[in-house]
DNA sequence: GTCTATATTGTGATAGAC
DNA sequence: GTCTATCACAATATAGAC
């Protein structure tokens, strides 16, 4: 679907997440919002009131596209090694597409926290089937002890810290290798979970 | 030293980076960089002539900070295990006392890559001799062949991911356990290190 | 060096014609 | 629904007195 395909309504919608994901709340104009999309500044407080109306739209969008995806995977009912291959992959594809999500997220909740409350009631968060099954393995001995939440913690932050630290590992770590980022993501969907297997298998 | 021992130029320094540091550079005003200082707005402009000038001041000192600590660390001549013990202790800690600074470097970093070209040049970026060390140690079989950056990496983000992601950790994984983050990070000084080692070594 | 007052620009938001 | 023109205010920056 081409963006001439698009009502106005969605247009703004679109060219919002593309200036608001890039550039966060305090960066973004609604101005370049207007251009990005085609129209004026006085479309955009027609359809949305306010900056702040627009943008919750955007976050609340990306934010469900995200989290809901990896809690259902997280409690879903498959074998623990399997959870965390497929967890790793699947997560790292989407960033790959959307590489700006994280860090958008990221700073859009700790600049204003509070947002997140209002948003986690719909979601029905709770880490207790994943702390079970690791619990379980542990006890069959499948895997050394290891404190769940610190297992989970290290899944997210493999997938995720990359993409939130690309310009530093590009330019810094990767100084010598320009253009070696893209493949370094690509071997990682399969070299994270190898590395969290390793880390907890006995 | 108390804050009345410090001179002008210095409590708008600090001040600053107080700010700076919690809102990003957007999000800062330079009225609230001065309340912060106790002076007024037309002082900032008598020392630095700019915001774009304080915030400059601000940025290199949290960067020279962090980064040139950790490429020493991982070039210095210490056994690899060691070396990840105690990168990963020395890592947290600093956090632990600076929450916001991770999130900061990463935040303006993406809004402004190129700012990085210029700070590069000034410290010896080199990860050759980690490089050399892991691949050592893989060729004497004490650890499974790994890509030395892919575990770069993972260092990294076991060690910063948590802060840059600690609203997200504390109101949705945490959300059952108020006030558990400390500990948790606490805990992670040596947990990180544990699963890092346990992840490579054979 | 430090202040008050003011200039200047940028930006979100609205009024009103079509 | 969409536009042009404009308002109102916030924020950086400067002038000038002390």
């Amino acid at each position: 679907m081409s963006e001439k395909d698009l009502n106005t309504e969605q247009k703004i919608l679109e060219a919002a997440r593309v200036v608001f994901i890039e550039k966060g709340f305090e960066g973004a104009r609604m101005q370049e919002i207007a251009d990005e999309a085609g129209i004026n500044k006085a479309l955009l407080h027609y359809y949305y009131r306010s900056k702040d109306k627009l943008f919750e739209g955007v976050f609340r969008d990306a934010f469900f596209e995200l989290v809901p995806h990896i809690v259902q995977l997280i409690k879903s009912d498959i074998p623990l090694f399997d959870k965390i291959e497929t967890f790793v992959r699947e997560y790292i594809i989407v960033f790959q597409k959307n590489p700006y999500i994280p860090g958008f997220i990221l700073h859009e909740l700790s600049r204003n926290p509070g947002r997140i409350v209002t948003m986690i009631s719909d979601i029905g968060v709770d880490p207790q089937v994943f702390i079970d099954q690791v619990e379980q393995e542990v006890n069959k001995g499948t895997i050394h002890p290891i404190n769940p939440y610190q297992l989970i913690v290290n899944m997210l932050a493999l997938c995720i810290f990359p993409f939130v630290a690309s310009p530093i590992i590009k330019n810094i770590i990767f100084s010598k290798k320009p253009g070696y980022f893209d493949q370094f993501i690509e071997e990682r969907k399969t070299e994270a979970s190898q590395f969290i297997i390793n880390a907890i298998k006995k």
